[in-house]
DNA sequence: AGTGAAATGAATACGGG
DNA sequence: CCCGTATTCATTTCACT
């Protein structure tokens, strides 16, 4: 991906509702040509969506936590993704190596929400969990620097 | 908040560049109407902005990490989040409860990017790090379940 | 808080270099 | 892949209930 894609990503990284008229503005091109590599980019799937940044605390769900699990039965199959997708308090699901399977990221109304939400993650996915609560966020929804080159399957090669 | 301006907000974080229009329609107001409730979201934080959704692969930071860190020194002040916030690569940093201060989540594009990194983060905070890779996301960016009533500090108590 | 209507500005389709 | 133009559609403001 080169340069003015790179900008544009990361244009609307940082304002998901940017205009293709300050789009254009700030990269220098014409109105119909960022449109033409917005669509592309959202086609290409480098672009995967767009999404409003809510605060947690005004919406009645002031508590997160990072929820490790691990499962009882080793040697079942591991399906705890699609076991626990229905929990929508669940707000991530990661893959990881180390000590545990998964890390998930949880947003509650309150301790005794988290509770019962453990709960039902351990009962529909059977594993153990290990929480840790999050105190505060200095910081979240950063963008990063792209920079150079980047293989997205899509460019010529020579 | 009630039902109208919670379904606003349900309907923005899973498409932050849905039209006023079809914000009308969806929720059986005019558009005048809910134009002024998305303002007035905004403007008390409840909505704090809009994003693009990045495929970090697409854009060649292919490298997730979750690492916690915790002071060399308990007793000198913790500043980690601010001496932090230069590494661009931190996308989040989540002051936590537990054996660890903060919990960081990372995005870099290499092995070798990763391991810069974490001297980076030790050098510049003073830390000792612990890192989780993460293999694979089943998923991320999830819409919690927005339900009854929630303290937003602005709405009438009687 | 809500509405409809009028004016401005943005998104999209198109013809062409 | 880029541009400009023309049309359609969305955003914004306003006067009013």
């Amino acid at each position: 991906m080169e340069e003015i894609d790179r900008r544009i990503v990361t244009l609307l990284a940082s304002d998901g509702r940017m205009s293709f008229t300050d789009l254009a503005r700030e990269t220098g091109l014409s109105v119909s040509a960022v449109h033409q590599r917005v669509r592309r980019l959202e086609k290409r799937g480098v672009v995967r969506g767009y999404a409003a940044i809510i605060d947690h605390d005004a919406v009645g769900l002031p508590m997160t936590a990072f929820v490790s699990i691990k499962p009882i039965d080793p040697a079942a199959p591991d399906d705890a993704p699609d076991r626990l997708s229905h929990l929508t308090a669940i707000e991530a699901c990661h893959s990881v190596a180390g000590d545990e399977s998964y890390i998930l990221k949880v947003r509650v109304a309150s301790p005794v929400a988290l509770e019962d939400l453990l709960q039902q993650i351990r009962a529909s996915a059977n594993v153990s969990t290990r929480t840790t609560v999050v105190l505060s966020t200095p910081y979240e929804h950063r963008i990063p620097e792209l920079a150079d080159d980047s293989p997205t399957g899509h460019e010529r090669t020579g």
